[in-house]
DNA sequence: TTGTAAGCGTTATCAA
DNA sequence: TTGATAACGCTTACAA
């Protein structure tokens, strides 16, 4: 009960010989304090080892200097790559953060978010929130104090007034991938993945105006979001007709099972498809994958969610409610880069 | 400052007309307050939307419910999934749970763990710690107080006597990957991988102890833990004399880059080479991939780490200090399912 | 069974 | 510049 108890700001005045608020206001700001009691607290605090309790510190307060970080999936290799980087670019301007994975549970056959995840986080009292993913029903956000500022990152929209959407820009994207295919001679191109979803059905609207921008009509196969439904999805399209010299997949997982499917199609005799896919994650470098695909900017993202996340009220009320919109970069690999005869 | 508030115990107690240790009472057991009085309260919170704030619960009680999880490297997909898996088993019992990524500084050029880390955990007075990974500098684990059990997940030893360690034998991976290939008609296997932390230098001496077995004499060739690192690697081990037909490989992301110099090597004219990984990240799964690799048992050591966290403190003392292995499971791929003539 | 009051580790307000 | 004293939201003896 009473082992290895940290030392408490009561330690340090009895310590100091002084009151506990000299020792709160050391800790907490610059001015008000004399040296030589400065001096005085800071050496019983080193000979006690006392570092202040953070959350204690923001009962108190009713503010802290925390940023909850909200993953809605630990999966999704994008979803934690963004969450390590706003991490760091957190600590680098100062800001500890704490994470929580989504928990999200089934209610008449849709998903939605269990509000404990939420509320756990709010008691907290962080300075702001970050939500990495695409949060199935973002009402429970609509808890959240007003001063508190809410970046969603890498989905399409939230749905929730105040929030701050930081995404890559997919009409953008999708015209650098058609742009990229027409560049090679493609003409019939085909997009393979789910239709299901806020993201899903954005890219696909994506999909249609790039194709209507080089004058191509668009083909479309639907698909779960899995390898195998990929490879599946691929053959389905290959045989259509007219048939596709290029596949564009929602995803990168779905494109590896593309890719398979493509692969025996040519053993079978077809010619050349070209595949891409969408999110750049680390697998599609493999040179044996060697996919095309669009980065969606992990690194951006993350940096600009930490800059808002970190800046004063003033700044992030401006940008409330917004789509920040970032600049996607295609990412040219094997899978589609060849010249279509 | 005042928007939105959570309405606190206080709210509730003047809302049903008692005391706040009434309400405390109603929300913490379900013993020794009267169905009416009960009836009355649950009412008022219902009405207002009362949750308990978890943190000023655990600072006031200096118990929690919750578990602390720290997971050492985000990027790594073997971490997160073993957090997603135990995150879920924990709150199936019960536990809310809450992350933090290591931060790693280093210090004359050795990994240190950031003490604020731990030291924020433990704020917030968590019923245990489950670390994920290879921490660099367990000692910062000394600072938490006895009586919260840690269980130390996927790594080979903690140098932190009261620690659980949850990992799977060692030993028994590689005597299953070498029993395999030499099954397969191999004689000449070679290890790639890294030499330079506790979990590299144990897998080699577990691929030491299996050979041993088996009368084969262990060849080596250190790299670095990356794909680029293991292409190299791999290049110069089969230029070796003798000439490898298997090789072994630290981890997943090694064996993907091994699996490239084997490419390479056999259109250049050379000969069928075994490759196995380790880990079984789901990457290994994917058809163009296949690796042959060691399921590190994701699930089960989540689900045994959940266990020993959520169970009696007459429980988990007897773990205490004790290495728990778990049976490693060889997943044969195509990368290693021939006979070697 | 219920209420009162003290306390968890901190900050904030207000006199001194 | 300092030190009581009252919060923060909750638990928990101890009294009633």
């Amino acid at each position: 009960m009473k082992t290895n108890k940290r030392p408490t700001i009561r330690d340090v005045a009895a310590e100091a010989g002084v009151s506990k608020s000299l020792v709160s206001m050391v800790f907490s700001s610059d001015e008000g304090v004399s040296q030589a009691r400065r001096d005085k607290v800071m050496a019983a605090a080193k000979k006690l080892g006392f570092t202040p309790n953070v959350w204690a510190r923001s009962l108190s307060s009713g503010l802290s200097n925390f940023i909850a970080i909200l993953v809605v999936d630990l999966h999704n290799p994008l979803f934690t790559e963004v969450a390590d980087h706003a991490r760091k670019a957190l600590l680098e301007r100062g800001h500890q953060t704490f994470m929580t994975a989504a928990i999200i549970s089934m209610q008449n056959g849709k998903r939605v978010l269990e509000k404990s995840t939420v509320q756990t986080l709010l008691d907290l009292k962080p300075r702001g929130i970050l939500v990495i993913g695409d949060l199935p029903d973002k009402a429970s956000l609509k808890q959240v104090p007003e001063e508190v500022p809410i970046v969603i990152a890498t989905t399409v929209h939230s749905g929730l007034k105040r929030a701050i959407v930081l995404r890559i820009d997919e009409d953008e994207a999708m015209r650098q991938i058609v742009q990229h295919l027409v560049e090679k001679g493609h003409q019939t191109v085909s997009y393979v993945g789910p239709d299901d979803s806020d993201v899903s059905t954005a890219r696909i609207s994506s999909f249609k105006k790039a194709m209507d921008l080089y004058k191509l009509t668009p083909h479309m196969q639907f698909c779960d979001r899995t390898e195998e439904a990929g490879y599946s999805a691929a053959k389905i399209a290959l045989q259509g007709e007219p048939q596709p010299t290029a596949l564009i997949c929602f995803n990168d997982v779905v494109a590896f099972g593309v890719q398979e499917a493509v692969e025996s199609f040519q053993k079978a005799g077809g010619g050349q498809v070209a595949v891409t896919g969408f999110d750049n994650t680390y697998i599609s470098a493999l040179s044996r994958i060697s996919l095309t695909s669009i980065e969606q900017e992990k690194v951006a993202i993350a940096m600009r969610a930490a800059e808002i996340l970190s800046a004063d009220e003033s700044v992030w009320r401006e940008a409330e409610g917004k789509n920040l919109l970032l600049v996607p970069r295609l990412v040219i690999r094997d899978s589609s880069n060849f010249v279509q005869p």
